[in-house]
DNA sequence: GATGAATGAGTATTCATTCAT
DNA sequence: CATGAATGAATACTCATTCAT
């Protein structure tokens, strides 16, 4: 009888918003962005065509957003912003990590690099995330004021300091740029493994660790 | 004024047509299929839009020719229906290849890959060409009459024969996902790396050869 | 806590459904009916969406009831009703009452002439209030019960005793069609006119009583 | 079986183009621009709605066209850029012109007025071409570069110079701007005028004229 | 009374595909 | 062979209106 109250619905509206972002990225990561319409969206989220536009702008802002709240999750999950200063073990710790997150956020990842091969137009949009996005940049210097870039620089000093270590026959900027690759490569085959073919999965991430540290 | 030749016509059929996959590879690869609209391919191939049809059934048929020839030619670069036995010469020769092969076709492999991308709908069309993709398959037995098995089986073969050489600590299993991995690393990096970013290339390909042959 | 006298529920009542007119007739006059929502109203005027169909049963009632209101208010004002005899002292007050009507009600003869101009549909569901539209009828003979309608016949009737008064040369229908078109000229100019452009307001007004006076 | 020649093309989209518009100005009068769907518009020109999209960008950009065809119309029946000198004979030629000019273009006006009346949106975009909307303008200095502005420039000029001629008791500015308005009440009767009220219509051009020649 | 989440019919717009010439 | 006007099904998005609380 008596009205709800503010809370309650702001309690709504951060359920139906996640609700909304979740149906959105499983299916925009299965079937890919262009091929899921509003439509179908509205049927699997159990809501309106309406709704989802009472909580997003558009089709591409709800994308925003999605990405958006992945990438502070990852950054979260990371928390960069410590002394910036990688140590063997930290480095190790890094690798370890990135292989679970990588199989716990797969949707997210599908997402984002499709979106990222679709090249000039969504390039822009989400250079503001991962700043000259990842895959564009095979190159060490992104912008240095975007999430990806700080790893990117930390990683760099790391592979830096071990040069020095490693003295003159050792290639810091190749080895950094190897790396990288490695870890693209991995990303991609473990993203889109199918599920019985993770068997090996530990032995690579040894092997790489043992390759890199 | 005398009639062209059945020939002749065969000959220009041919040219219009390499012309309009020409055209829709760039810009495919470059601005996302779905973006690219039939009348955008047609003002950039000089050619009206019924002409497109003429040639081919549909927007999909036009990609698919595209897909299968570029695989096409991708085969017999690799001219891998020899005897199926790799060397170390061999191996190495193979992976400096694969590194110009990345550059040469470098819009071809955006295609691939942003196809590969978009999930279930598009994975059973290119299955038939790639053989149960050979992103989904970090596995290491695809179908096998597809072109990219055949590759596969001789790249397994390869570590194999090393790990007997090599004795009982090599994983053979493990080193063949790793050389993949770093391969399709590569790859993702060659293909979307801006025009200055390849100084370090030939580093990178002779440090892979080192790593992996 | 005791509880509120019905009285005292009306006056609230009363006084959300003015504000309600208010905001609508401001934002309906200056943005276009069509272009303000719902949404936008509740907002402006500090209420829920709910609220707004607590007192109006639809936009279009809402618009009606605006109209309706404002048309009382300007009959109000006229007090038309009483010996429907205009002589010219009250003839020249009421061209001077219809300058500073004009100026007072600006909102809503801005919302009023937005509406007449859409045409046949709203023709309508005016005509009710305003007899077969001002606009439209050029014409000296408006449904014969209508609040126009009054104002017109008191109108005429002056100009056709100055015609009887200013000898055969005068065409009283003519020049009371004159005096019409003119106050309409006059009424859009004045509605629409920015606010430092009125210094000459009381030289044309005083113009106008000269010529059909 | 000769495919048609570009002039054949040229012809067709002319044709097209001008029936879609046509069809467009007679409702847009009539119903207003908003109540008009495109679905309306493609049923009552008797093509389908992609059509009209391969003619115009927009509904906006239809109507923009609408207005600038008719502006441009206007423009060239006043052919004002003479010597922007007005006569008595000329002055009197031009609000006869005017009284047909109203009665032709009549689908022209009433959008135009429709549009005129709603407000601040529509308002800029006009602007572009009648120069600071004759309507908001009852001041006599719009944009000096529009062609509404030079109608006004040369108006303007007459009254002034009729000024000199009648003396100081004369107010050139005050008599433009009734002159105006007179226009504009006469237009707006006009335009709205039913099919027989015309009748007294010659009459009351002629008071006009007499009254500001 | 009051709230704003939820609905869904309606609207502008896109684009692969067809076809008369 | 070649053209581009024409089609219409599909799609993103809007907004007045409803209703559970």
């Amino acid at each position: 009888m008596s009205p709800r109250t503010s809370k309650q619905f702001q309690e709504i509206r951060e359920e139906k918003r996640t609700l909304i972002m979740d149906t959105a990225l499983e299916h925009f990561a299965s079937e890919g962005y262009h091929a899921v319409t509003i439509t179908d969206l509205a049927k699997h989220a159990g809501i309106s065509k309406g709704l989802m536009y009472n909580y997003f702008e558009s089709k591409e802002a709800l994308l925003r957003a999605i990405i958006q709240r992945s990438v502070s999750e990852v950054q979260n999950y990371f928390d960069t912003d410590r002394d910036g200063f990688l140590s063997g073990e930290e480095f190790e710790f890094f690798v370890r990590k990135l292989g679970v997150l990588l199989k716990q956020k797969r949707d997210f990842w599908r997402l984002l690099f499709q979106i990222l091969m679709q090249g000039e137009v969504r390039e822009q949009f989400l250079s503001s995330f991962v700043g000259a996005s990842s895959l564009e940049s095979s190159g060490i210097n992104p912008a240095p004021d975007m999430p990806a870039a700080q790893i990117m620089r930390v990683i760099t000093d790391y592979f830096v300091r071990k040069g020095e270590r490693m003295g003159p026959g050792y290639d810091s900027i190749a080895e950094t740029k190897l790396f990288m690759l490695t870890v693209k490569g991995y990303a991609i085959t473990s993203i889109y493994a199918g599920d019985g073919e993770e068997e090996d999965n530990e032995k690579i991430i040894n092997r790489i660790i043992e390759m890199f540290k």
